[in-house]
DNA sequence: CACTGACTGGAGGATTTTTTTCCACTTAGA
DNA sequence: TCTAAGTGGAAAAAAATCCTCCAGTCAGTG
């Protein structure tokens, strides 16, 4: 735990008794960030390496320089972007008035960060032991799941979902739309939908002994990750 | 017109002037297709061939055979799927009491058949001027628009939504949710986040002024999908 | 029930995609 | 001004995928 924090002293992401980078190659170090998150996003963690590089305006060996395989790479996205969701989910809880306004904003925040589509995939992919991404996580999934049980206390947010109900909505309508739809028209689609979702999940909408399924938590989701073989 | 009627005499997507195939042949030809449909909603429709034949149980030589290049194939797929799901909506329409009722039960139709996931792909692959496909898809989009128009005529739906938002929608959660959870979980989820988001649709649950975004139709769909050069 | 042409599987060569290394050249920053 | 850190891209190596071919099997007719 004490590692943990003195790990994440560094300048994001990296050990702290390397050597910084040159000015220049962090800021490459970034846009390949960036652009990985993006590539993800659209074509799957599994994505080429070269169409990364290629949408960061870096060669290929930049890219294999700063992280030298497939799950570095995924691993900094994964924990990059963690980070950025925890930060507003934060934010939300701390600025909005009511619980289920903060849901709501958060909710809409991620999915301007897009990359909540391929979570699941991206931890999937990490080894299962990361000190460092489980802690940032499980922050994050807290802060949520307080917001998810004020929100209820408070009548807003009807009784029968659970923050696995709202986790696993993120991913869904994060995911880009297959087909001919431009990118920034589906996005505006998403959110949208989010919207009609939303009022789905307000206390007054909801229908007595209405939903099936299973009501899913994070835990769930954890223990279902039990690392097939591969 | 005619033509097109003629060619649907012929059993299932076979012109009729072809000799029938042997029994055993034909049954290879129905797994594979169904095969496909599974593969291409899992993997995306340019999945490799070989996966596609294994899962039917046949050698790939086979599918060769009776789908001389992917397109046919992919067009065999959608045309299946076209025509199940709008059978679907007619036998909805005229078995339920209002056309609210149809819309839902619809809706968990389609997310059970769940090729409506690649539906947008599948059909932005396929000639533009294909008589056949285009003449089944509009038969069931116009029994889907009617529905809305009634549920919305009626009272039940909200009258913010478009029949173009119910597609939508229905293709986002029919996708398989990306991660570890097992297929079944997801699909059991996928109609509880549908209850949720029917429930958002109901006339009572909406909200003044709320809805940003583009309210599309299908026919926005379709001149979006102009055919970019590839 | 024997015969035959329709049908089959899968090996394997051709092709495409993706990974990964290497090195001559450039540049930030002391 | 000097140099170690950083760079791009060519190309070899590896992997994935396509697609054909043919020896052998089997459905269905006469």
């Amino acid at each position: 735990m004490f590692l943990h924090m003195l790990a994440r002293l560094g300048s994001m992401g990296q050990k702290p008794k390397e050597r910084p980078l040159r000015a220049d190659a962090r800021d490459n170090r970034r846009r390949i960030l960036a652009a990985a998150g993006e590539v993800f996003v659209e074509q799957g963690p599994g994505a080429p390496l070269e169409e990364i590089s290629k949408r960061a305006g870096t060669g290929i060996a930049t890219l294999y320089r700063r992280f030298p395989d497939r799950e570095a790479l995924t691993r900094a996205v994964a924990l990059d972007a963690l980070e950025r969701t925890t930060d507003e989910v934060k934010r939300a809880r701390d600025e909005e008035p009511t619980a289920f306004a903060a849901l709501v904003r958060y909710m809409h925040r991620v999915l301007d960060i897009r990359i909540g589509a391929v979570f699941p995939v991206l931890l999937e992919e990490i080894p299962f032991e990361d000190e460092e991404i489980a802690a940032v996580r499980a922050d994050g999934v807290t802060v949520m799941q307080d917001l998810v049980a004020k929100a209820q206390s408070d009548g807003d947010l009807r009784p029968d979902v659970t923050h696995g109900d709202v986790g696993m909505m993120l991913v869904r309508l994060s995911r880009p739309l297959p087909g001919p739809l431009p990118r920034e028209m589906g996005e505006e689609l998403a959110h949208r939908h989010l919207d009609l979702l939303i009022d789905g999940l307000r206390t007054a909408a909801a229908r007595p002994g209405e939903l099936g399924g299973p009501a899913l938590t994070f835990g769930d989701l954890d223990s279902m990750g039990d690392r097939q073989p591969r």
